[in-house]
DNA sequence: CCTACCGATCGGTAGG
DNA sequence: CCTACCGATCGGTAGG
C-alpha cells in the first residue's frame, strides 16, 4: 500500500524513493539521471506545497503544479501515482522536517546544560524551546508543508490520515512531560490534555494571521505565548 | 455589487432578500410562494454549509448541494448568482448569528448585576462569558456556518473578505476592553493584541478536534481556557 | 519526461 | 424551480 510504503521510506533527499517506472527490479542504480530526478521530485513537492497552501488542494490542478515546476501537464504522474499521493508526500515531508527540527532544538537546549553537571533546563525553558521551534516550522520562509498538512487533512485517505496521526503523536509526545511538570508545579492551571490542545491551537492558528515583515517577530510571539500560558510558580509555604 | 447589497440586507428569516428573478420591480409581495422560497433559501444555506465544511468549497459541486437540498441541478442558481455568492451568504449568516449571540450573552450577564446597584461582573467573568459563547457558536450542533467561514476565506473575493473582516472586527471589539482590563490588573501577562490573536487561535482550533459526546463538554472547555489564560491577580502591597 | 488524448465532471444558462 | 444542454477543465493514461 502506498501510504505505508511512503511512510517507512526515508524522506530525506539522500535515500531517494525510486521513481515509479523503475519499480519491481531491485534497488535502481544511482546514475546522474536518477539524481536529477530526485531534485525534480523535490522541486515538484515545493511547488505543490506552495500552490496547495495558497489555493487549497481541490483548487489546484495538476496542470497548475506542472506549469509551476516547469514540466509538461502529465509529468507529475511520472513521480507520483496520483494527485492525492503528491499531497500526502507534502504532508509527510513537513512532519519529517518538523520532527527532525524538534529533536535538534531539544538536543541543543540540553547541551548547554550537560557540561555543568546536575543542572537541567526548567520546564518553562523547555516549553519555550518547543514553542519557538514550532513557530519557526509554521511561519518560517518557504515552510508551506506544515500549513498544508494542517488545513488539507480531509483530502487524504483514512490510511494516510492514520500514518500522519502517528507522526503527530510522536511530535506531541515531546510536549506532554513538559506540560505535566508545569501542571504539577502549579505553573500550568488547565488539565494537561486540554492545555495541550488549546496551546497547539493558539500556535497553529498563527498561520492565519502572521505575516513576516509586519508586527511581531517569532521571538516576540514565543515570549508572549509563554507569558500567556505559564503562570508564576506559587510560593511554597 | 452583490457583497455590499447582501451585507446591508437583513440576514434573518423575517426580512427576506428578494429572489433573483423578481429584482428591479420594487418590494415583492409576500405571497405564500415567497415565504416558501425563503425557507428553501435557508435550507439551501444549511445544506451548503454542511457540505462546505465536510468537503471544502472546491470539493463540493453545486450539484451536490442541489441534491442534498432536494432540488434540480440548476436550481441553486435561482437563489444565488453563483457558487461564490452562496459561500459568502453562508459565511455572512454565520457572522450575523455569532454577533447576535454575543450581544445577547453579554446582555444576560449584565442583567444579573444591574438590579444590585453598583455591582459589575469582573473582567474575568466577562471573558468567561465571551469564551463560552464563542465555543457554543463554534461547536454547537448544526453550527457549520462559522467553521466554513474560518476555513474557506481564500475562496471569496477581496471585497467579500473586506465585508467579513468588518464583521469580525465588530465581534472582536467586545473582547478588547475585557482583555485590556485583565492586562492592567496583571491577570493577563501577554500584550493585548497578541493575547487576543493567541486566544482566538486556541478557541477556533477546537473545531479541528472537538467531538460532541466525547471528552470534554463546552463548559469544561470554557473553564480550562479561563484557567489557562487568566492568571491570579497579584496581591496589592 | 512530453504530447496528445480520453471520459467525467464542473459551473452556469436557456427556455419553459 | 426543472430539464437539457454548453464550453471548459479536470485527473489520469498511452505511446513514445
Amino acid at each position: 500500500m502506498t501510504p505505508a510504503n511512503a511512510l517507512s521510506a526515508p524522506a530525506s533527499a539522500s535515500g531517494l524513493p525510486p521513481p515509479r517506472p523503475s519499480r519491481g527490479r531491485g534497488r535502481p542504480r544511482k546514475t546522474v539521471d536518477q539524481m536529477d530526478e530526485g531534485n525534480r521530485r523535490q522541486h515538484l513537492l515545493t511547488c505543490a506545497a506552495s500552490l496547495f497552501r495558497r489555493q487549497g488542494f481541490d483548487g489546484t490542478s495538476t496542470r497548475d503544479i506542472a506549469l509551476a515546476t516547469g514540466m509538461g501537464s502529465g509529468s507529475p504522474f511520472y513521480h507520483f501515482e496520483n494527485k492525492q499521493a503528491l499531497l500526502f508526500a507534502v504532508m509527510q515531508g513537513g512532519m519529517d522536517r518538523a520532527l527532525a527540527r524538534q529533536k535538534a532544538a531539544l538536543s541543543a537546549l540540553m547541551e548547554g546544560y550537560d557540561t555543568k553537571s546536575g543542572q537541567r533546563p526548567t520546564a518553562k525553558a523547555q516549553l519555550g524551546c518547543l514553542i519557538r521551534q514550532h513557530f519557526e516550522v509554521l511561519l518560517g520562509e518557504g515552510n508551506d508543508f506544515i500549513p498544508v498538512m494542517l488545513y488539507e487533512f480531509k483530502s487524504i485517505s483514512a490510511e494516510q490520515q492514520a500514518a500522519l496521526h502517528k507522526l503527530q503523536r510522536e511530535y506531541e509526545a515531546a510536549w506532554v512531560p513538559v506540560l505535566k511538570s508545569l501542571y504539577a508545579s502549579g505553573q500550568l492551571k488547565a488539565p494537561v490534555k486540554l492545555a495541550r490542545l488549546l496551546i497547539f491551537g493558539a500556535l497553529n492558528w498563527s498561520v492565519q494571521w502572521y505575516r513576516q515583515q509586519a508586527g511581531a517577530s517569532i521571538n516576540e510571539l514565543t515570549v508572549a505565548s509563554i507569558s500567556l500560558f505559564v503562570h508564576d510558580a506559587p510560593a511554597l509555604p
